[in-house]
DNA sequence: CCAAAAGTGTTCACCGTACACCCATGA
DNA sequence: TCATGGGTGTACGGTGAACACTTTTGG
């Protein structure tokens, strides 16, 4: 049976979940990162993520790294790649089972820099430090996935609350592209495109005019094209 | 440390890299199985895969068994889902890391059935026996990623020879799309959208017309739009 | 009344789609 | 000459892109 080569080798084999989390923060994308406590790379910053239970399915073991670094519920996850080379971890053969999650913005971790504590913290992803492993790899695709889904899909919905404006939702837009968006055009556009219908509620924010709040026509599904 | 719940388990933990080898088989979207000659589900037919060595990357294992498989080369590989349900597997905690290859239409194998032997064979896609563990899971995802990839990627082009016919290329999306499509509108779209070039060469068979031979304009790669 | 953000329509270019006939070949 | 598949163009509607002014509010 092909598992023999186990017996020729002690190198100890292990599959573990991480989870990239974004977030919006302020007007960058955000994501959460803890700090190393032991070897390898004591002391950089690396994704959320835990070694899986021998008995945990592996979405569920992402989505407890997820609850276990933030308060968030009903949030968006989703596989995003398997890492495995032999040698992108010091401890043995490490399977990386990789997902991305998506965080409402949230006011109060707005404050750019750490937000948890001196062990865990909110990061700019163009201002992120030196990451442990091969975790820059794992941000790099999860940011590309993410990205490529703005078109074709409602994905954006779920970084911000269940109601929001116009201004909120090309926002979060613009910050994903790195490019100012027309705002006649993309109102249009994602108002048919994403199934948006107005609350009737209206959020105002300083002396300014207030703005219609809207929602997801189908609330907690994302709507995905082709 | 997390590692920790392996020592509370004598579940054995593995993982394998599991392929979905794809070809064109006379008018059908075909893949490749192996008959099982061992439990678990003894006797069913399944995708080709095995136990990834401990030193072995996933992409390299997931390529060798394309090639133990096929006498194929220069063939397109992209990972494709991770399944790792707790109990998908009564062997233990196996982890199985999927991919998908795309073999050029060969006229060999048009034999629908099987044809490479007793124990491993060629399938029509609509036509697959009962398939072992969660493998029609896996087929299933498979097949949709291909699908949903045809409209901005050239990926098409991997399941033809390095020259071709606009007539077979075409062929080759109504299989996958499962619906006819316009010719003229086809070509049009197609020579743009893949960049390809007349070759200079014709296809002569039968009592016909012979049809001009094209090839992508930068042979060796797929390219992507989004 | 002023500053600031919300909200709104039209025009144009391009692209996807519908659609039918002639051409080249070997038998 | 005939049967078979190869090859080609045009007209139309819809969609994405460019573009500027009025409205509403709190201060």
């Amino acid at each position: 049976m092909a598992m023999s080569s186990e017996r020729y080798s002690q190198t100890p084999l292990f599959v573990r979940a991480e989870v990239v989390i974004f977030t919006i923060l302020g007007d960058r994308l955000g994501l959460l990162l803890g700090k190393r406590g032991r070897p390898p790379d004591r002391g950089r910053w690396a994704l959320p993520g835990g070694f899986v239970p021998i008995d945990e399915d592996l979405e569920s073991s992402a989505l407890r790294k997820l609850r276990e670094n933030t308060v968030a519920s009903g949030v968006y996850l989703e596989q995003l790649y398997t890492f495995g080379s032999p040698d992108r971890d010091p401890r043995g053969r490490v399977i990386s089972v990789a997902y991305y999650a998506l965080i409402p913005a949230d006011p109060a971790k707005q404050t750019s820099g750490h937000g948890q504590g001196r062990d865990a913290g909110w990061f700019t992803i163009d201002g992120l430090p030196e990451l442990a492993l091969d975790h820059a790899d794992i941000v790099a695709k999860a940011r590309r996935r993410l990205v490529s889904k703005l078109d074709y899909s409602t994905i954006a919905l779920q970084l911000l609350p269940k109601t929001f404006t116009l201004r909120e939702l090309q926002d979060v837009y613009e910050i994903l592209l790195g490019a100012p968006l027309d705002k006649r055009n993309f109102r249009k556009w994602v108002i048919a495109m994403a199934q948006l219908e107005e609350t009737g509620g209206e959020r105002r924010d300083g002396p300014h005019r207030p703005a219609k709040l809207y929602r997801h026509r189908f609330p907690g599904q994302v709507a995905f094209f082709r």
